[in-house]
DNA sequence: CGATTTTTGTTGCAATTACAACTAAATCGT
DNA sequence: ACGATTTAGTTGTAATTGCAACAAAAATCG
């Protein structure tokens, strides 16, 4: 069976690598470019919703967050229909990141695309898109302590 | 154009999540698993090599290695050629974690291509190698203090 | 209503990760 | 041959990452 885990895990370390040194030029430190971009698309957004986009841990979502809002490059505020819940927005310091951080994206993923036809694009995306669906549900599961058969 | 990076990345967190939860069974910790693979496919692999092929700092890499080799899971020799190297070889506790790891990576990857036909998964992987290449010089060049421009 | 469970967020650890800066050996250039 | 550069590996430091364990608010359900 092809295998496709192992191209994955390297491409995407060597993009978050090279996203990460280059970001360092905007004081940001690895990782934060990740839910900056979030929450730029998705204002008010909550921790917990934040950390399953972006299929990482709660607490290290946490910790990014409470590290960008000491920053002064978002805020949060308390949800006015929940009292439990922190809504999250960019502050007008992370709205001027915002495009840099896309712009850079936008270079890393043509140079990715490099020698692809349009329709290999779309088909590769849609691809990607099917295996994130699959292998999304595992995630969810083991995270929340349950055992994979195999 | 279409996007690509973001699915890849989400991805390659789910799955390096999931291995990393399933792999403490085994005493491995975080990240263990993929130099143990890499040094089972390629004995007598030196450190910088390992660190290429993963696309990883090499001290990240130094460390785990160090790690894994104070835990008796593979074992270091000076080269006979080259007194500057390192080779690095599973033992045979590391030997007999190695099946277990390809059986759950292999579980995943059918996950992940779960309603993909053969000439699908054939062609994803074909796409994926060709990413790889692609981004891979951009890597090199900006892990060594190069700058891209964009 | 009221007890239980789920949601949302936080700290306390303990570990990985990686940029700098360094040493030692090998290679290169002349 | 020999000085300069590259290769290979290590350590110092500072940061992220994430599993446990917790607290408070909300939702569920008898």
């Amino acid at each position: 069976m092809a295998e496709i885990l192992r191209p994955i895990g390297t491409v995407a370390r060597a993009l978050d690598s090279i996203s990460n040194i280059e970001f360092k030029a905007l004081d940001l430190n690895r990782g934060q470019y990740l839910y900056l971009v979030r929450v730029a698309e998705s204002p008010g957004i909550i921790l917990e919703r934040l950390a399953v986009i972006v299929r990482v841990d709660k607490t290290t979502a946490a910790r990014a967050i409470q590290k960008l809002e000491k920053n002064g490059i978002l805020e949060r505020r308390p949800s006015p229909t929940d009292k439990k819940q922190k809504q999250i927005f960019l502050t007008a310091k992370g709205q001027a990141l915002y495009p840099i951080i896309k712009r850079e994206n936008a270079y890393s993923n043509a140079t990715a695309l490099k020698g692809f036809t349009p329709a290999e694009r779309d088909q590769l995306a849609e691809y990607l898109k099917r295996v994130e669906a699959n292998i999304n549900s595992d995630w969810v599961k083991v995270k929340h302590g349950e055992h994979r058969d195999y």
